[in-house]
DNA sequence: CGATATTTGTACGTATGTATT
DNA sequence: TAATACATACGTACAAATATC
C-alpha cells in the first residue's frame, strides 16, 4: 500500500470524491448504452471487489445507488439484475443527467413538456394570488436582469431556470416547492435544449412573455398570469415537441 | 456476548430488521415534537454511539436517513444540526407516516388539496385522449367493485387510491407516474383524513362521482373527464379545507 | 495567523445472519 | 441439506473540514 493517491481523483475528470462513485457510473453506463442487457445478472459482490479492487462496503453502497433509481434489482440472496428501462426512475436528475449524456431523451421530450406546463401553469396561478411583496421584487429584479444585452446563453438558461423556481417559491405550496426539487433536473434539461433548438430571435420573445407573466402576477390577476405562462410553454412545445410534428428535428 | 437475539427484533412492535432505524425513529421523533430544538446540535457520533450501544456504521446510517428527509444538516468538522421545519422534505413518505403519527399535519391540509387538485385534474385530462381499451375496463371493473355493497370503510379508501392511481398510470406520462410515488403517501393521508371527517352518505356521491369520470375518460372527452375531477376534488376541498373555513374541524 | 483538538467522512476487513438456489 | 449470494453490523485507520486557542 504505497502508491494509492492520499485523496481518491479521477486524473481525467477531476473532482471525484467518494469510490463508489466510478464504479456506479460504470455500470450505469452500461446499463442505459444496452452493453448490460434487461435480465441479465452482474458479477457477484465478491467478483466486482476484485474487478474494482476496492472493498465489500464500497460495492454495496454502488449498487444501492444502481438499486435506487430502478437500474438494477438487488435480491437477497440471488443475485444483482439490470432492470428494463420500465423500471428506471426518470425523475433521478443523476439518471436524466446520464441519458443526457450517453443516450437520448428525445423519447420523453413530450412527456417532460406535458409536465412542464402543468406544473409551470398551476405554480404561477398560485402565485398570482399569493405573491407577497418581496417575491415580486425578486421576480422583477430578475427579469431587469433578463433584459440586459450582454447576457451569455449559459446564463440564459440559468436566469430562465431560476425565473421559474421564483414563481414556485412564490406559490407558498410546500409540496410544490418540494416537486420543483424532484423536476428541477428534468426542466434543466429542456430549458437548455430548447435555447439550442431555437432562433437567438427568441430570447426577445420569451423575454417579452416573462414580462407579462410578472405583471399578471404583480397585478394579482391569476387568469392573466395563467394564460400567459400558457403562451410562453406553449412556445417551448413549439420548439421541442415531437409528438405535433411530422419532422423530427436533428438540432436536438 | 450470549443474550444478545440473533434476530433485531422490536418486543413490542416486532418486525424491525435493522438497528438504524429505531435510533433514526427515536430522534425524528424528538425533532418533530419539538423536544430537539432548530439549531441544537446532537451529540457527537461516539457519543450516540454509546448511548444506543451500536457501531459508527449505524449511527453514521441514521444520521444519513435524517439527513436525507431534511430533519438534521450533518456539517463535516462541525456536528449534527436540528434543522428547522422548512427544511423538512414534506413528500417524504416516512417524514408524513411521522407527522401523522406523532404532531399533527392540519398545518399541510391545505397545501395539500391544492397539490392534488391539480395534480389529478391534469392526469385524468390526458387519461381521457389517451387511456387504452385496457385501463379502461381496468377502471371499469375498479368502479363496479367501488358500488359493491359490502365495501368496509378501509377498503373504501383503498380502492379510492387505486382508483387514482389507475388514472395517472392511463395518462401515460412517464413523469407524472413517477410523481405518483412521491405523492403517494400524501395522497393517502388526505384520502383517509376525509373518509374520518365525511358524513356516511358521502360514498354514494363519491361513487356517482368515480361514474362520470370513467364516463368521461370511456368517451374520450377531456374536458367533460376534468370537470367531474374538479367537481370530485372540490368535494374534499369542501371537506377538508381550513383556510376556506371559518370553524376548525375538530374532527380531523 | 498558525497549531492543535474535535468532529464528521470514507474505506477496509471480518464475522455472522438470512434468503435463494 | 448444502452451496451460493446478498445483508447487517462491528471495529479500526486514516482523511478532511471545522472550531478553538
Amino acid at each position: 500500500m504505497s502508491d494509492i493517491p492520499s485523496k481518491n481523483e479521477d486524473s481525467e475528470t477531476g473532482a471525484k470524491r467518494r469510490l463508489y462513485e466510478s464504479i456506479f457510473r460504470d455500470i450505469a453506463r452500461d446499463i442505459i448504452s444496452g452493453k448490460l442487457k434487461a435480465g441479465e445478472t452482474l458479477p457477484t459482490v465478491p467478483q466486482l471487489c476484485e474487478r474494482f479492487s476496492v472493498s465489500r462496503t464500497v460495492i454495496r453502497e454502488a449498487l444501492q445507488h444502481l438499486g435506487s433509481i430502478g437500474l438494477v434489482d438487488v435480491r437477497h440472496g440471488a443475485g444483482t439484475f439490470v432492470a428494463g428501462p420500465d423500471k428506471w426512475d426518470l425523475l433521478n436528475p443523476s439518471l436524466l443527467q446520464f441519458l443526457g449524456e450517453i443516450g437520448t431523451i428525445e423519447f420523453l421530450i413530450d412527456d417532460l413538456l406535458e409536465i412542464r406546463r402543468m406544473f409551470e401553469v398551476e405554480a404561477v396561478t398560485l402565485a398570482a394570488s399569493r405573491a407577497t411583496p418581496s417575491d415580486i421584487s425578486a421576480l422583477e429584479e430578475l427579469v431587469a436582469r433578463m433584459y440586459a444585452p450582454d447576457v451569455t446563453p449559459e446564463q440564459d438558461v440559468e436566469l430562465n431556470l431560476e425565473f421559474h423556481s421564483m414563481i414556485v417559491t412564490a406559490s407558498h405550496n410546500r409540496f410544490l416547492i418540494g416537486l420543483r426539487e424532484q423536476l428541477r433536473g428534468a426542466l434543466s434539461v429542456m430549458v437548455s435544449a430548447r435555447q439550442r433548438a431555437a432562433d437567438p430571435e427568441l430570447r426577445t420573445v420569451s423575454n417579452a412573455m416573462h414580462r407579462q407573466i410578472l405583471e399578471g402576477i404583480r397585478e394579482r390577476r391569476p387568469d392573466r398570469a395563467r394564460a400567459a405562462m400558457e403562451a410562453h410553454v406553449q412556445g417551448a412545445e413549439r420548439t421541442l415537441s415531437r409528438r405535433s410534428r411530422d419532422k423530427p428535428l436533428d438540432s436536438l
